[in-house]
DNA sequence: TTAAACTTTCAATAATATTTGAAAGTTTAG
DNA sequence: CTAAACTTTCAAATATTATTGAAAGTTTAA
Protein backbone atom coordinates (compact mmCIF):
# COMPACT_ATOMS: atom_id res chain seq x y z
CA UNK A 1 0.00 0.00 0.00
CA UNK A 2 1.71 3.39 -1.20
CA UNK A 3 1.13 6.53 0.93
CA UNK A 4 -2.10 8.11 -1.02
CA UNK A 5 -4.04 4.78 -0.37
CA UNK A 6 -3.07 4.55 2.84
CA UNK A 7 -4.31 7.89 3.45
CA UNK A 8 -7.57 7.49 1.83
CA UNK A 9 -8.42 4.17 3.78
CA UNK A 10 -7.41 5.96 7.42
CA UNK A 11 -9.56 8.86 6.32
CA UNK A 12 -12.83 6.62 5.29
CA UNK A 13 -12.08 4.58 8.20
CA UNK A 14 -11.76 7.35 10.84
CA UNK A 15 -14.97 9.13 9.02
CA UNK A 16 -16.63 6.00 9.75
CA UNK A 17 -15.56 5.51 13.37
CA UNK A 18 -16.74 9.43 13.80
CA UNK A 19 -20.16 8.56 12.35
CA UNK A 20 -20.83 5.70 14.94
CA UNK A 21 -19.86 8.00 18.09
CA UNK A 22 -22.33 11.12 17.06
CA UNK A 23 -19.13 12.99 15.08
CA UNK A 24 -20.39 14.64 11.78
CA UNK A 25 -18.58 11.92 9.11
CA UNK A 26 -17.09 14.67 7.17
CA UNK A 27 -16.03 16.37 10.72
CA UNK A 28 -13.75 13.50 11.09
CA UNK A 29 -12.44 13.01 7.83
CA UNK A 30 -11.08 16.62 8.13
CA UNK A 31 -9.78 15.88 11.43
CA UNK A 32 -8.18 12.88 10.20
CA UNK A 33 -6.55 14.31 6.77
CA UNK A 34 -5.16 17.25 9.48
CA UNK A 35 -3.67 14.14 11.85
CA UNK A 36 -1.92 12.65 9.15
CA UNK A 37 -0.51 15.72 7.20
CA UNK A 38 2.98 17.07 7.70
CA UNK A 39 2.20 20.80 7.07
CA UNK A 40 -0.93 22.78 8.24
CA UNK A 41 -3.48 22.77 5.32
CA UNK A 42 -5.75 25.48 3.54
CA UNK A 43 -9.15 24.87 3.18
CA UNK A 44 -8.65 25.46 -0.40
CA UNK A 45 -6.24 21.67 -0.02
CA UNK A 46 -9.24 20.43 2.44
CA UNK A 47 -11.65 21.26 -0.13
CA UNK A 48 -9.35 19.41 -2.65
CA UNK A 49 -8.34 16.56 -0.90
CA UNK A 50 -11.98 15.64 0.41
CA UNK A 51 -14.03 16.76 -2.59
CA UNK A 52 -16.24 18.93 -0.31
CA UNK A 53 -17.48 22.59 -0.86
CA UNK A 54 -15.65 25.69 0.59
CA UNK A 55 -18.99 26.26 2.86
CA UNK A 56 -18.45 22.71 4.27
CA UNK A 57 -14.96 22.60 4.77
CA UNK A 58 -15.07 26.16 6.46
CA UNK A 59 -17.99 24.47 8.74
CA UNK A 60 -16.11 21.73 10.01
CA UNK A 61 -12.60 23.38 10.52
CA UNK A 62 -14.68 25.79 12.65
CA UNK A 63 -15.92 22.89 14.81
CA UNK A 64 -13.05 21.25 15.10
CA UNK A 65 -11.84 24.75 15.93
CA UNK A 66 -14.49 25.10 18.88
CA UNK A 67 -13.36 21.40 19.74
CA UNK A 68 -9.85 22.08 20.69
CA UNK A 69 -8.80 19.74 18.09
CA UNK A 70 -7.74 22.34 15.57
CA UNK A 71 -5.61 25.46 15.55
CA UNK A 72 -5.31 27.88 13.01
CA UNK A 73 -2.00 29.13 11.88
CA UNK A 74 -0.59 31.94 9.90
CA UNK A 75 2.18 31.62 7.16
CA UNK A 76 4.26 34.65 7.17
CA UNK A 77 3.84 36.38 3.58
CA UNK A 78 0.68 34.94 2.71
CA UNK A 79 -2.79 36.02 3.90
CA UNK A 80 -4.25 32.53 3.69
CA UNK A 81 -5.21 30.70 6.86
CA UNK A 82 -3.75 26.92 7.80
CA UNK A 83 -5.14 24.56 9.93
CA UNK A 84 -3.17 21.93 11.83
CA UNK A 85 -4.15 19.14 14.24
CA UNK A 86 -2.79 18.13 17.45
CA UNK A 87 -0.81 14.93 16.53
CA UNK A 88 -0.61 13.94 20.09
CA UNK A 89 -3.23 11.13 20.53
CA UNK A 90 -3.51 11.27 24.10
CA UNK A 91 -4.16 15.21 23.75
CA UNK A 92 -6.63 14.43 21.63
CA UNK A 93 -8.31 11.84 23.89
CA UNK A 94 -8.19 14.03 26.95
CA UNK A 95 -9.56 16.84 24.37
CA UNK A 96 -12.62 14.75 23.62
CA UNK A 97 -13.18 13.65 26.69
CA UNK A 98 -13.15 17.29 28.01
CA UNK A 99 -15.57 18.24 25.81
CA UNK A 100 -17.48 15.52 25.58
CA UNK A 101 -17.83 15.76 29.46
CA UNK A 102 -18.97 19.13 29.26
CA UNK A 103 -21.35 19.00 26.17
CA UNK A 104 -22.99 16.04 27.39
CA UNK A 105 -22.41 14.28 31.04
CA UNK A 106 -22.78 17.42 33.16
CA UNK A 107 -26.13 18.66 31.58
CA UNK A 108 -27.44 14.82 32.45
CA UNK A 109 -25.91 15.21 35.69
CA UNK A 110 -28.57 18.24 36.15
CA UNK A 111 -31.67 17.04 35.17
CA UNK A 112 -30.43 13.29 37.19
CA UNK A 113 -30.54 15.62 40.36
CA UNK A 114 -33.70 17.20 39.43
CA UNK A 115 -35.17 13.75 38.74
CA UNK A 116 -34.34 12.07 41.94
CA UNK A 117 -36.35 14.25 43.93
CA UNK A 118 -39.85 12.72 42.17
CA UNK A 119 -43.17 12.84 44.82
CA UNK A 120 -44.74 9.74 45.39
CA UNK A 121 -45.46 6.97 47.66
CA UNK A 122 -42.47 5.22 48.38
CA UNK A 123 -44.05 1.69 48.72
CA UNK A 124 -45.56 1.69 44.97
CA UNK A 125 -43.45 -0.79 43.28
CA UNK A 126 -43.58 1.87 39.67
CA UNK A 127 -42.28 4.84 41.90
CA UNK A 128 -39.68 2.68 43.18
CA UNK A 129 -38.26 1.30 40.18
CA UNK A 130 -38.39 4.96 39.09
CA UNK A 131 -36.13 6.21 42.25
CA UNK A 132 -33.71 2.90 41.85
CA UNK A 133 -33.18 3.36 38.41
CA UNK A 134 -32.34 6.96 38.03
CA UNK A 135 -30.67 6.81 41.47
CA UNK A 136 -28.31 4.32 40.12
CA UNK A 137 -27.85 6.06 36.83
CA UNK A 138 -26.91 9.37 38.89
CA UNK A 139 -24.29 7.12 40.56
CA UNK A 140 -22.65 5.93 37.61
CA UNK A 141 -22.85 9.19 35.96
CA UNK A 142 -20.75 10.79 39.07
CA UNK A 143 -18.02 8.26 38.93
CA UNK A 144 -18.17 8.47 35.27
CA UNK A 145 -17.66 12.51 35.49
CA UNK A 146 -14.71 11.85 37.91
CA UNK A 147 -12.67 8.64 36.11
CA UNK A 148 -12.41 11.32 33.24
CA UNK A 149 -11.70 14.15 35.54
CA UNK A 150 -8.72 11.60 36.69
CA UNK A 151 -7.84 11.10 33.07
CA UNK A 152 -7.82 14.67 31.96
CA UNK A 153 -5.47 15.44 34.04
CA UNK A 154 -3.15 12.21 34.24
CA UNK A 155 -0.23 11.56 31.69
CA UNK A 156 -0.95 8.86 28.95
CA UNK A 157 1.76 6.21 30.63
CA UNK A 158 1.07 6.78 34.00
CA UNK A 159 -3.13 6.74 33.91
CA UNK A 160 -2.66 3.53 31.23
CA UNK A 161 0.01 1.71 33.14
CA UNK A 162 -1.63 2.33 36.69
CA UNK A 163 -4.96 0.76 35.02
CA UNK A 164 -3.19 -2.25 33.21
CA UNK A 165 -1.71 -2.52 36.41
CA UNK A 166 -4.56 -2.79 37.95
CA UNK A 167 -5.23 -6.50 36.91
CA UNK A 168 -1.90 -7.69 37.70
CA UNK B 1 -42.48 16.90 40.17
CA UNK B 2 -45.16 13.38 39.87
CA UNK B 3 -43.97 10.00 38.50
CA UNK B 4 -45.56 10.81 34.84
CA UNK B 5 -43.44 13.92 34.54
CA UNK B 6 -40.34 12.40 35.94
CA UNK B 7 -40.79 9.66 33.66
CA UNK B 8 -40.98 11.88 30.31
CA UNK B 9 -38.31 13.89 31.15
CA UNK B 10 -36.27 10.65 31.91
CA UNK B 11 -36.94 9.35 28.59
CA UNK B 12 -36.37 12.37 27.06
CA UNK B 13 -33.37 13.27 28.66
CA UNK B 14 -31.78 9.59 27.44
CA UNK B 15 -33.35 9.64 24.10
CA UNK B 16 -30.85 12.75 23.55
CA UNK B 17 -28.13 11.99 24.90
CA UNK B 18 -28.08 8.39 22.95
CA UNK B 19 -28.64 10.27 19.89
CA UNK B 20 -25.69 12.22 20.74
CA UNK B 21 -23.59 9.48 21.16
CA UNK B 22 -24.37 7.75 17.49
CA UNK B 23 -27.61 5.69 19.27
CA UNK B 24 -31.19 6.05 17.57
CA UNK B 25 -33.29 8.52 19.78
CA UNK B 26 -36.29 5.72 20.01
CA UNK B 27 -34.43 3.23 20.85
CA UNK B 28 -32.33 4.89 23.54
CA UNK B 29 -35.95 6.05 24.58
CA UNK B 30 -37.00 2.44 24.52
CA UNK B 31 -34.81 1.71 26.80
CA UNK B 32 -35.32 4.71 29.14
CA UNK B 33 -38.60 3.54 29.74
CA UNK B 34 -37.98 -0.05 30.28
CA UNK B 35 -35.16 0.86 32.70
CA UNK B 36 -37.39 2.38 34.54
CA UNK B 37 -40.73 0.03 34.63
CA UNK B 38 -41.17 -2.02 37.61
CA UNK B 39 -42.72 -4.37 35.28
CA UNK B 40 -41.72 -5.88 31.88
CA UNK B 41 -43.58 -4.29 28.87
CA UNK B 42 -45.32 -5.69 26.23
CA UNK B 43 -44.66 -4.36 22.07
CA UNK B 44 -48.46 -2.65 22.89
CA UNK B 45 -47.32 -0.75 26.13
CA UNK B 46 -44.02 0.45 24.40
CA UNK B 47 -46.14 2.44 21.41
CA UNK B 48 -48.65 3.44 23.75
CA UNK B 49 -46.36 5.47 26.22
CA UNK B 50 -43.56 6.27 23.19
CA UNK B 51 -46.54 7.24 20.57
CA UNK B 52 -44.52 4.81 17.77
CA UNK B 53 -45.86 2.47 15.85
CA UNK B 54 -45.71 -1.52 15.68
CA UNK B 55 -42.69 -1.70 13.39
CA UNK B 56 -40.79 0.92 14.96
CA UNK B 57 -41.45 -0.51 18.65
CA UNK B 58 -40.74 -3.90 17.23
CA UNK B 59 -37.17 -3.03 15.53
CA UNK B 60 -35.56 -0.91 18.51
CA UNK B 61 -36.52 -3.71 21.04
CA UNK B 62 -34.97 -6.35 18.38
CA UNK B 63 -32.01 -3.89 18.43
CA UNK B 64 -31.98 -3.61 21.82
CA UNK B 65 -31.99 -7.23 22.25
CA UNK B 66 -29.08 -7.40 20.23
CA UNK B 67 -27.11 -4.85 22.73
CA UNK B 68 -27.98 -7.88 25.24
CA UNK B 69 -29.57 -4.97 27.67
CA UNK B 70 -33.24 -6.29 26.80
CA UNK B 71 -34.51 -9.70 27.11
CA UNK B 72 -38.07 -10.96 26.52
CA UNK B 73 -40.26 -12.62 28.85
CA UNK B 74 -42.85 -14.56 28.73
CA UNK B 75 -46.00 -14.42 31.49
CA UNK B 76 -48.00 -18.14 31.81
CA UNK B 77 -51.04 -17.97 30.44
CA UNK B 78 -50.40 -14.66 28.30
CA UNK B 79 -49.34 -15.16 24.52
CA UNK B 80 -48.05 -12.03 23.98
CA UNK B 81 -44.26 -11.09 24.57
CA UNK B 82 -43.08 -8.76 27.46
CA UNK B 83 -39.52 -7.17 27.20
CA UNK B 84 -37.52 -6.51 30.37
CA UNK B 85 -34.73 -4.69 30.73
CA UNK B 86 -31.75 -4.74 32.78
CA UNK B 87 -31.44 -2.04 35.70
CA UNK B 88 -28.14 -2.71 37.01
CA UNK B 89 -26.71 0.19 35.49
CA UNK B 90 -23.13 -0.93 35.85
CA UNK B 91 -23.91 -3.89 33.66
CA UNK B 92 -25.69 -1.84 31.49
CA UNK B 93 -22.12 -0.55 31.14
CA UNK B 94 -19.84 -3.13 30.77
CA UNK B 95 -22.54 -4.54 28.01
CA UNK B 96 -22.51 -1.60 26.50
CA UNK B 97 -18.66 -1.25 26.46
CA UNK B 98 -18.48 -4.95 24.97
CA UNK B 99 -20.15 -4.25 22.39
CA UNK B 100 -18.75 -1.25 21.24
CA UNK B 101 -15.46 -2.70 21.66
CA UNK B 102 -16.65 -5.64 19.18
CA UNK B 103 -18.22 -3.78 16.80
CA UNK B 104 -16.26 0.05 16.92
CA UNK B 105 -13.30 -0.40 18.28
CA UNK B 106 -11.49 -3.94 16.83
CA UNK B 107 -12.80 -3.73 13.29
CA UNK B 108 -10.63 -0.12 13.87
CA UNK B 109 -7.77 -1.89 15.20
CA UNK B 110 -7.53 -4.28 12.22
CA UNK B 111 -7.28 -1.31 9.74
CA UNK B 112 -4.92 0.13 11.59
CA UNK B 113 -2.49 -2.88 11.39
CA UNK B 114 -2.83 -2.66 7.64
CA UNK B 115 -1.86 0.61 6.89
CA UNK B 116 0.87 0.89 9.70
CA UNK B 117 3.50 -0.91 6.90
CA UNK B 118 2.60 1.79 4.24
CA UNK B 119 5.60 1.90 1.92
CA UNK B 120 7.60 4.81 1.01
CA UNK B 121 10.68 6.74 2.27
CA UNK B 122 10.72 7.51 5.58
CA UNK B 123 12.61 10.41 5.06
CA UNK B 124 9.56 11.88 3.37
CA UNK B 125 8.07 14.12 6.09
CA UNK B 126 4.42 13.23 4.73
CA UNK B 127 5.16 9.33 4.60
CA UNK B 128 6.63 9.90 8.06
CA UNK B 129 3.93 12.41 9.19
CA UNK B 130 1.53 9.32 8.13
CA UNK B 131 3.43 6.49 10.14
CA UNK B 132 3.83 8.40 12.94
CA UNK B 133 -0.02 9.50 12.97
CA UNK B 134 -1.02 6.18 13.04
CA UNK B 135 1.32 4.33 15.09
CA UNK B 136 0.02 6.68 17.46
CA UNK B 137 -3.61 5.88 16.87
CA UNK B 138 -3.01 2.61 16.92
CA UNK B 139 -1.21 2.58 20.56
CA UNK B 140 -4.08 4.59 21.89
CA UNK B 141 -6.46 1.98 20.53
CA UNK B 142 -4.74 -1.35 21.70
CA UNK B 143 -4.54 0.61 25.17
CA UNK B 144 -8.52 1.58 25.37
CA UNK B 145 -9.25 -2.23 24.40
CA UNK B 146 -6.86 -3.23 26.69
CA UNK B 147 -8.82 -1.16 29.34
CA UNK B 148 -12.21 -1.99 28.51
CA UNK B 149 -11.36 -5.83 28.30
CA UNK B 150 -10.58 -4.64 32.34
CA UNK B 151 -13.41 -2.64 32.79
CA UNK B 152 -15.85 -5.10 31.30
CA UNK B 153 -14.13 -8.13 33.60
CA UNK B 154 -14.07 -5.94 36.90
CA UNK B 155 -16.83 -5.36 39.87
CA UNK B 156 -18.22 -1.80 39.70
CA UNK B 157 -17.13 -0.82 43.31
CA UNK B 158 -13.68 -2.58 43.09
CA UNK B 159 -13.08 -0.54 39.44
CA UNK B 160 -14.63 2.77 40.10
CA UNK B 161 -12.35 2.23 44.18
CA UNK B 162 -9.40 1.37 42.07
CA UNK B 163 -9.41 4.05 39.68
CA UNK B 164 -10.17 7.11 42.10
CA UNK B 165 -7.80 5.64 44.57
CA UNK B 166 -5.03 6.26 41.52
CA UNK B 167 -5.42 9.98 42.85
CA UNK B 168 -5.17 9.88 46.35
C1' DT C 1 -56.17 -28.33 10.60
C1' DT C 2 -57.48 -23.73 11.08
C1' DA C 3 -58.24 -19.35 12.53
C1' DA C 4 -57.17 -16.06 15.95
C1' DA C 5 -53.41 -13.83 18.23
C1' DC C 6 -49.40 -12.25 17.88
C1' DT C 7 -44.66 -10.85 15.59
C1' DT C 8 -41.84 -9.45 11.80
C1' DT C 9 -40.78 -7.39 7.45
C1' DC C 10 -40.19 -3.87 4.15
C1' DA C 11 -41.50 -0.48 0.55
C1' DA C 12 -43.16 3.99 0.87
C1' DT C 13 -42.99 8.16 3.48
C1' DA C 14 -41.39 11.44 6.67
C1' DA C 15 -38.01 13.53 9.45
C1' DT C 16 -33.39 14.84 10.22
C1' DA C 17 -28.81 15.99 9.09
C1' DT C 18 -25.49 17.38 5.85
C1' DT C 19 -23.83 19.84 1.87
C1' DT C 20 -23.66 23.21 -1.59
C1' DG C 21 -22.60 27.57 -3.63
C1' DA C 22 -23.44 32.09 -4.27
C1' DA C 23 -23.82 36.28 -1.72
C1' DA C 24 -22.39 38.91 2.11
C1' DG C 25 -18.82 40.02 5.15
C1' DT C 26 -14.05 40.98 6.45
C1' DT C 27 -9.26 42.05 6.08
C1' DT C 28 -5.22 43.95 4.07
C1' DA C 29 -1.94 45.77 0.60
C1' DG C 30 -1.13 49.52 -1.99
C1' DC D 1 -10.04 54.78 0.29
C1' DT D 2 -10.82 50.65 -2.58
C1' DA D 3 -10.45 46.56 -4.72
C1' DA D 4 -8.54 42.07 -4.47
C1' DA D 5 -8.03 38.17 -1.49
C1' DC D 6 -9.82 35.70 1.58
C1' DT D 7 -13.54 33.88 5.11
C1' DT D 8 -18.16 33.17 6.70
C1' DT D 9 -23.03 32.67 6.35
C1' DC D 10 -27.29 30.58 5.23
C1' DA D 11 -31.35 29.30 2.32
C1' DA D 12 -32.09 25.77 -0.80
C1' DA D 13 -30.93 21.21 -2.38
C1' DT D 14 -29.36 16.67 -1.37
C1' DA D 15 -28.39 12.72 1.20
C1' DT D 16 -29.07 9.96 5.11
C1' DT D 17 -31.63 7.90 8.60
C1' DA D 18 -35.84 6.79 11.00
C1' DT D 19 -40.76 5.70 10.93
C1' DT D 20 -45.06 4.03 9.43
C1' DG D 21 -48.52 0.66 8.56
C1' DA D 22 -50.29 -2.84 6.01
C1' DA D 23 -49.11 -7.35 4.39
C1' DA D 24 -46.72 -11.49 5.22
C1' DG D 25 -45.10 -14.68 8.50
C1' DT D 26 -45.40 -17.43 12.72
C1' DT D 27 -47.25 -19.67 16.70
C1' DT D 28 -50.68 -21.84 19.44
C1' DA D 29 -55.16 -23.28 21.33
C1' DA D 30 -58.83 -25.92 20.39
Amino acid sequence: MNLVEGKEQFIQAWGTLGSKWGINRTMAQVHALLMISADPLSTEDIMQELNISRGNANMNVRDLIDWGLVEKVHKSGDRKEYFWAEKDIWKVTTQVAKERKKRELEPVLKVLDQLSNVEGDRNDKNVKAFVEGISGIKRMATNADKTLETMIKAEENWFFGAILKLFK
